[in-house]
DNA sequence: ATAAACCCTAGAGTCTACTCTAGAGTCAAG
DNA sequence: CTTGACTCTAGAGTAGACTCTAGGGTTTAT
């Protein structure tokens, strides 16, 4: 129980969060943390407040924010003012840009299920698996 | 209607295709296509054969292979041979991975709209927008 | 005193799929 | 013969989010 179990060391908080030592600075670098104060020796120490930031970095990120929407979201968080609706507007977009990714996933999805679907009907009717039969290969080299 | 007309030039497949020049250059030097044929002074020609591929990379593309996995379809659709079984390995793995994003996706707008509501209830029952009453700015830096 | 485990910096490398640039040659039309 | 549209190559640049390396200092336990 030295220092070292007292004092939130990079190692430390990288444990504590499920990033890695690598991308905590990286993180600092990209200004999306004030830069952590340091001990004597130059090692970063990170308070409380800085691991929470961390999960809240971890969090908007699993709401599809980039990390350049996030400074942002940060910012906004500090200032302190005029925060909800512009909060609102940011989760908005966000929401359009979502909701049109997974729709063009549940497309692919469908066309993919749809080619499997071929695929089995043919395995299931002939022995040969030669590429001339193959549904699926003829059907993506058709034009139009 | 001079050669122009007649030989299918890389801007004129371009054109054909929807993909830019440099595209159709960049997916040569990735052996994607094998090398287009050129005239006395360079130009590559385009056979219809090698439209066909490009046609079978973008369908490919647009069901979420990625260009590695296209080089690999290809290969199969030349070997001409045990193609329908791997197909559908490959058509399987593919599902699996675009059926998990697209969960991971359902997910995010779920959260996007929870967290929308949460927003909008707010933003109408107080006029106050203050940082500290924005429940979304809170609720990503909560630890757990 | 020394080894193990930890930390530091600056900067390069990775991945995917392009996208663009500079500098130069080619071709058809007027 | 010139103009303009087209083509060529080699190589650099882009974006996002890391990931790693080399070379070196620090701390703790034995």
């Amino acid at each position: 129980m030295g220092a070292r179990g007292e004092n939130n060391f990079i190692g430390e908080v990288a444990r504590q969060t499920g990033l890695s030592i690598h991308t905590l600075r990286f993180y600092e670098a990209q200004r999306l943390l004030p830069e952590a104060s340091r001990t004597e020796s130059g090692y970063r120490v990170y308070s409380p407040e800085d691991v929470e930031e961390l999960h809240f970095i971890k969090r908007a990120q699993e709401l599809g924010f980039s990390l350049k929407e996030i400074r942002e979201l940060l910012l906004l968080r500090s200032r302190k003012t005029e925060a909800c609706s512009h909060v609102k507007a940011l989760l908005e977009e966000k929401l359009v840009s979502v909701r049109a990714k997974r729709q063009e996933l549940e497309k692919i999805e469908g066309e993919l299920k749809r080619n499997l679907a071929a695929c089995e009907r043919r395995l299931r009717h002939r022995h040969t698996s030669r590429v001339e039969s193959c549904p699926v290969l003829v059907r993506l080299g058709r034009n139009v």
